[in-house]
Formats: C-alpha cells, sequence, structure tokens
DNA sequence: TGCAAATTTAGGGAATTACCTAAATGCCTA
DNA sequence: TAGGCATTTAGGTAATTCCCTAAATTTGCA
C-alpha cells in the first residue's frame, strides 16, 4: 500500500463522499439505478457523478484515480464501469495508521 | 475530529515524515539536539526543517497546519515551540477508517 | 453497418498548495 | 534596553489540483 498516494486520493470532499455513499449503496442511490449486482459490482460512474452533481468526466476522473490508489475496485460490465470499495485496503490502511504510522 | 482536515494535512511526503519522525525523536534526530525534556515537548521546528532539508518558515508552516488539525500538540518553551505527536488523535483516526468511513 | 449510450481522454482556466526569501515578532540575557 | 536567536508572518513564483467542455473511444443493438 503507497500510504501517501491512498492519502492523497481521500484528501478531497467530493472523493471522501464517494466513499461514504459506496459503503451503502441503497442508502445513497436510488433503487431502480442500482443493478441487481450493486452490492457485488458497486454504482456506475454516471450515477455517481449525477448523485455528486458533477460532470461526469470529473467523477469519472476521480474514480479512476482512487481506483489505482487500490481503494476502489472497478468492474466493467458491457458499456458501465462500475465502482466499489476495496475494504481489504481501507481496513489495512487503518491498521497502518494505528499501528505503523 | 474534521476528517478532511486531517487528511489534508497528512496529503504530503514531507508532513508524512515529520509524523513518523515524532514517533520517535531519538531514532531520528540527533540526541545533542534534544531537550531533556523530548519526549515529553517533542521537537523544536529548527530541529525538524534541518532533518527535512527545508527551509524554517516552511516547516513552521507545516508544523502549524498539523497543530490546527490536532495531529501535532504546540508547546511553546522560550523562544522555542516543541511539537509532538497528539497520539490519541492518531487513534481516532485509525478508529474512524476502520468503522465509520 | 451505423446509431445511441456510457465512459474515457484531451485540453485548459481557476484555485489551491508548495516552498522560498525578507521582514516582523517574541523572548532571553548582558 | 540593545542585541541575538527562534519563530512566525508576509508576499511571491512555480507546481499541482480542481473541474469544466469537447472530442474520442467502447460497447450494445436495430
Amino acid at each position: 500500500m503507497e500510504l501517501l498516494e491512498v492519502i492523497k486520493s481521500l484528501s478531497n470532499e467530493t472523493r471522501l463522499n464517494i466513499l461514504k455513499w459506496l459503503k451503502d449503496p441503497y442508502a445513497h442511490f436510488p433503487k431502480e439505478e442500482l443493478s441487481e449486482e450493486a452490492l457485488e459490482l458497486g454504482v456506475c460512474v454516471s450515477d455517481i457523478a449525477k448523485k455528486a452533481g458533477m460532470s461526469v468526466p470529473t467523477v469519472s476522473d476521480y474514480l479512476k484515480t482512487m481506483a489505482v490508489a487500490n481503494i476502489l475496485i472497478a468492474t466493467r460490465r458491457g458499456q458501465w464501469t462500475y465502482y466499489k470499495r476495496n475494504e481489504q485496503l481501507l481496513q489495512e490502511l487503518a491498521m497502518h495508521i494505528k499501528n505503523v504510522l
């Protein structure tokens, strides 16, 4: 885990919000927007952009940044890219801060 | 704890290094530089600036930023300002990431 | 094949951050 | 109270980040 890269990817209000929304998609996105596999795959770019009130390209880039930092996991399904949290890395991050930092 | 403020104050390599150095001052600063109370008070601005290889004003500002975010605790003693880690806040941060984020 | 929808890439202006030097302030001691 | 040392404040340039629109790409489907 590249600590600085992870921290930087979290150092923006919108990106931090996205991470929180993805913790419980059903609580933060309209049900009809979520794929049946929402829990497994996550939420697609345009739905996240709508929720964030920002342009699709901006949010697409945010999501990519977080995926590169390994905080999110991307899955391409047809024309959609779904993003979900990488819970393992988040737990690693917490442990790292607790014990190493 | 203002999560975004805390994360931002950690989103810089030098500031992250400072935090690590302050975890064990005796391992990272020359003994003769450390006050007898180093463990209690922390390390002064100019010693940290020297270790970081950066100008004193820049480091002074970094330290102040981290203190405002409550990651560091500042103690003024005569003409020196000592900085040490706020271990409690760091544990809070770890728990927050583990359970809330 | 060819259009439509979702996403990504490119390119750019505005805002913020990084980090410096010079000047100002605070505190000690002769 | 003057001079010296540590720190902070001011002010500025360069680099990075924010976040947009336009264009290109990818994929599904009639």
